[in-house]
DNA sequence: ATAGTGTTTCCAGTTACTGGAAGGTCAAGC
DNA sequence: GCTTGACCTTCCAGTAACTGGAAACACTAT
């Protein structure tokens, strides 16, 4: 299997396969006399295991904790549900954020007439700290 | 105003108070004789007004619009209204997103033993597109 | 005079790719 | 056998928005 069938079987694009085997995430392909890269079943159903963590956001180093236990037929569960387990606290915490944040923001234009008159709460609050979003942590 | 008194005063690191007028967002500010940055108070406004946007989630691009906006005496506060709500737009479309990736990973977290025996649904579910989270759109 | 802190510029690194150029390879069609 | 076009290779650069660090100059206090 050349790179854009592996590729495509993956749900990758053919760059962030190279890119992946470069920077050691996944181990570098097999070559063809030519010097194509040439790819089975096992590294086609590691690059979607890649792509499927990617999209639950896990970065590229959890991908590659993730990887290891899923390769080790010994690993306890524990072990990933731990790492799992510290996503999904992230997630919860970017949603208390952006609920805040929309909250917030949503008052402003809801309060902005959004008329040819240059009165304007929203730029009102990013001019005037007094009401405006919370300061980051 | 040495850079550290300002950068305090806006809330910014001043490696950020410097890079900001690398980049042309805010005016470069004026200098000591010695070649010190020398910042005053309408300055220090506007790199507030810069940040407290950044916090709502604009990006740089988009601060550049509203501070022209926030200079700009005789625009419309629909001008502003209109970047707001499709900033607006971007955040609940994000908690969406959110929502949903946490659902499916606390499912999963959830279905998980987490004890020391290797059977585990989340690396499971990463290695069988069956039953992962939904495709990135 | 010296120590300590503040400031300057510049270069490099971060994250996770993505775009593009220059050139080699392969299969099909004539 | 030759050309065309799709596919592949490497390498370099750029993205967003900073952040870290080195080397050198400035200011203040003792």
């Amino acid at each position: 299997m050349n790179i854009s069938a592996a590729s495509k079987a993956a749900g990758l694009p053919a760059k962030t396969v190279r890119y992946y085997a470069d920077i050691g995430l996944v181990p570098a392909p097999a070559r063809s006399e030519s010097g194509y890269r040439s790819y089975d079943n096992a590294s086609v159903r590691k690059l979607i295991f890649v792509r499927r963590a990617r999209e639950f956001g896990f970065s590229i180093s959890e991908c590659r904790d993730l990887l290891g236990l899923y390769e080790d037929r010994r690993r306890s569960s524990a072990d990933v549900k731990r790492i799992a387990t510290a996503r999904l606290e992230e997630i919860a915490k970017k949603q208390r954020e952006l609920q805040s944040l929309h909250d917030e923001l949503a008052h402003l234009v809801d309060a902005c007439r959004g008329d040819d008159r240059p009165d304007c709460p929203i730029i009102d609050s990013l001019g005037n700290p007094r009401r405006g979003p919370r300061q980051a942590p």
